[in-house]
RNA sequence: GUCCCCAUCGUCCAGAGGCCCAGGACGUGGCCCUUUCAAGGCCAAAACACGGGUUCGAAUCCCGUUGGGGACGCCA
């Protein structure tokens, strides 16, 4: 069934030169390295990807580093370790190879010089010998910005025959045709641009360098891209792009342009608001999955249904580009925070546990047994400790008093609640109870403690609060006999005691 | 300045002419649970930028205003 209706479609579009739309999508996703892979970019990334993996498509991953003064290895390294921790593996690209290589925009100059050579031959593009210096004062000249004067496309032949014999530096530009250009955007719609708006822009530097625009156009035609997913600050440069095409007589590909993420003052993220580095966002600690499911929900929805938890592959079986929304969108940590906290409670506890070792060997609170003789004790403590967490930092502060016996006291809390008056002949009662106890678990420790407090006459609260106080050193915890438990018997004894010598009136 | 994009609760979204005196989530406030902190449950406050049209009827369509953002490089 699903074969006929597939047939039937490709025959009822036969003939139609449009036809990209129904093969398998191939979207790129082309970072400059000239920085960390941000938030922004993450999220296009992630677009794309989605998009690939929806349509059975093609994740194609393109480096663009042609600005050699600002591009460096480092940063290549960087934008991959990025995209690995997300998740979003490509399907050609850097370290993976494929069929319309290489994928670093610097070894296809001779492609992008190639596409030049046709472009001048076409009559679609003429020397300009203007210099830099001229340009710029031309442009003051006009108030700020003005539209390239085509000075150049004017030369008479002899002109231009003496230009070539002194040999000045020469710069190619794009002969820009008149009219309207006009595309369908994905995510916006119909958007509709007067040439004589587009000013005959660069696409060869003077020093033989092709520019952006030539090398965009160039590597998506010869890669086979169909559909462009990009940021939208590049929706000034598609029709730009379109003439280039068609110049070119490339099959134009559809264009979706996501919308930016802005900082919570609206201006676009920057340093100043912070991370903005997915990386830096790995670092605090939070988890890949939880940052997937934000970036996804911000700037673009399923439409209906209410559900907020999305895993990549649910993400992947239902995202649409006509789902992006055409506004802005301001960043906003604290959902991020909660969607962190949602994946960190739902996390396995052998998963958590592998997140979390790096953070307990840097707090000197790690132990191979933690894995072996001690798993079972200890995926408990994480699970008492799962929905109190915010970030996998957080485990290591808290599961401290579990794992060592070197109790860190809260001043105020001991004086508080520990220090109160009888209550150390009321923990002694208590630890003499404790130790009566046939059984250790949290039932018959409560009941315990609560006979202990009836029978002194105390409130079980103020009971309960100086144990937790003796036996963390804080008084904040999960649930008080949850920790008893598992913090056991003979430790739970010896800190009661410790409790009552720290309390105890100086010796004299 | 020119061109382009955008405009629903504080924030992210739903809403594609009557289902909307606008729905969900985060955040905020309150209550419940309770042993502290969380988690969880319940409740609440909170928005269609403004002005004109079109229409029997507009958050939804059109125009304008205002506001925000982006682009105007021999950067990408």
């Amino acid at each position: 069934m699903g074969v006929d209706s597939a047939t039937h479609r490709v025959a009822s579009r036969a003939g139609d030169p449009l036809t990209s739309a129904l093969m398998a999508p191939r979207v790129r996703f082309a970072p400059s390295p000239t920085g960390y892979l941000h938030v922004g970019g993450a999220r296009t990334a992630l677009f794309n990807w989605l998009f690939a993996r929806r349509h059975g498509g093609v994740f194609v991953l393109r480096i663009e580093d042609t600005d050699v003064e600002r591009s460096s290895a480092e940063m290549v390294d960087g934008i991959l370790a990025g995209l690995r921790w997300l998740g979003l593996n490509w399907d050609e690209g850097p370290q993976v190879g494929g069929p319309f290589g290489p994928y670093f925009q610097s070894e296809r100059l001779d492609r992008h010089q190639a596409m030049a050579a046709r472009l001048v031959a076409g009559g679609s593009a003429y020397y300009c010998y203007c210099t830099p210096d001229e340009l710029k004062g031309k442009r003051e000249a006009a108030g700020g910005t003005s539209i390239y004067d085509r000075t150049c496309l004017r030369l008479t032949t002899d002109e231009m025959a003496r230009r070539e014999r002194d040999r000045m530096p020469r710069a190619m530009r794009f002969k820009v045709p008149s009219g309207e250009v006009r595309f369908d955007d994905l995510v916006h719609g119909s958007i509709e641009v007067d040439a004589v708006t587009i000013e005959d822009f660069v696409i060869v530097r003077s020093d033989g360098h092709p520019t952006y625009q030539l090398s965009v156009v160039s590597d998506d035609v010869e890669m086979k891209i169909t559909h462009v997913v990009r940021g939208d600050d590049h929706i000034s440069n598609t029709p730009k792009q379109i003439l280039l095409y068609r110049a070119l007589g490339a099959p134009i590909p559809q264009f979706a342009h996501v919308p930016l993420i802005l900082g919570p003052d609206k201006k676009r993220l920057s340093k100043r608001h912070g991370a903005t580095s997915v990386m830096e966002y790995a670092q605090q600690g939070y988890l890949p999955e939880a940052m997937v499911n934000f970036l996804a929900l911000l700037g673009w929805s399923p439409g209906s249904g209410n559900q907020e938890l999305f895993t990549r592959d649910e993400l992947a079986r239902v995202f649409a580009l006509e789902g992006i929304s055409g506004g802005n969108a301001v960043f906003g940590p604290e959902k991020l925070d909660w969607f962190n906290q949602q994946y960190i409670m739902r996390l396995a506890s052998d998963e958590l546990a592998k997140r979390i070792q790096p953070s307990f060997e840097a707090a000197g609170l790690w132990d191979v047994s933690l894995l072996g003789d001690r798993r079972r004790w200890f995926f408990s403590v994480l699970d008492l400790l799962k929905p109190r967490a915010k970030r996998i930092g957080d485990f290591a502060a808290q599961a401290r008093y579990f794992l060592t016996d070197r109790i860190e006291y809260d001043h105020a809390a001991v004086e508080k609640h520990v220090r109160a008056a009888g209550m150390g002949q009321h923990l002694l009662a208590l630890d003499a109870a404790f130790g009566e106890l046939s059984a250790f678990d949290a039932a018959s420790l409560e009941a315990a403690l609560r006979a202990v407090a009836d029978l002194r006459g105390i409130k079980a609260a103020a009971l309960i609060h100086a144990t937790r106080v003796a036996v963390t050193g804080t008084s904040v915890s999960p649930g008080l006999f949850e920790v008893l438990v598992l913090v056991g018997c003979d430790r739970v004894h010896a800190r009661l005691q410790a409790a009552l010598r720290l309390i105890a009136p100086a010796p004299g």
